[in-house]
DNA sequence: GAAGTGAGCCCCG
DNA sequence: CGGGGCTCACTTC
């Protein structure tokens, strides 16, 4: 049985899915209803239930302190072949790194996928735990977010400042300077 | 099977 | 910067 609560977070509230202690889904909620039937949707052809809320409070307080080891072993997404290998490789890019489409697509062995690539991270259905926001465009530019690129923004500021290599400079120099 | 659709990339002007 | 062409997984006729 896959058990759902409402989590907080400094990101805004979330809705985090978990069956056997491996998270299979996790979004943030910006509109209840919209997230809600965004889970039924995922869970169409599975047994799931609510349950109280902060029942996933140790993911959130992990998430923030840093403490998960290997991500691999607490996290089961439910998608294609295609889409898992992709999910896959999101997980190996370090804390506060990111990485290009393109560079995810070479990692995979075919450069010429960068735009598959693309559709497959958009659909992660793991948010922040799988970390798509660390992916942007190899032209620089931010690329897009489901939970809105303002979210993405602040996760990779929130991981650049919490990163002891980078918490001295970032004072000093801007995320994106081009980018607003 | 054949089109249409993306959270992309590259080239050219 | 801006449009065209290319590519590929996935969806929808």
């Amino acid at each position: 049985m896959i058990l759902c609560s409402i989590e907080e977070s400094p990101f805004g509230k979330m809705l985090i899915a978990s069956e056997t202690g491996k998270v299979c889904y996790a979004s943030f909620m910006d509109d209840r209803q919209e997230s809600l039937n965004g889970l039924r949707f995922y869970l169409i052809h599975h047994e799931w239930q609510m349950v109280q809320d902060n029942m996933h409070s140790d993911i959130v307080s992990k998430l923030m302190d840093r403490q998960i080891g290997n991500l691999e072993t607490i996290v089961n997404p439910i998608g294609t072949e295609f889409q898992r290998s992709v999910w896959r490789e999101l997980i190996k890019i370090p804390f506060a790194e990111t990485r290009t489409y393109l560079q995810i697509a070479i990692e995979l062995g075919s450069a010429s996928s960068a735009r598959a690539v693309g559709t497959a991270i958009g659909a992660n259905p793991i948010a922040w735990l799988i970390p798509c926001h660390r992916v942007i465009q190899t032209s620089g530019g931010m690329g897009g977010y489901r939970w809105g690129l303002d979210r993405k923004k602040d996760l990779l500021k929130w991981e650049k400042e919490t990163h002891p290599i980078w918490k001295k400079q970032f004072t000093q120099t801007r995320l994106f300077p081009d980018k607003g």
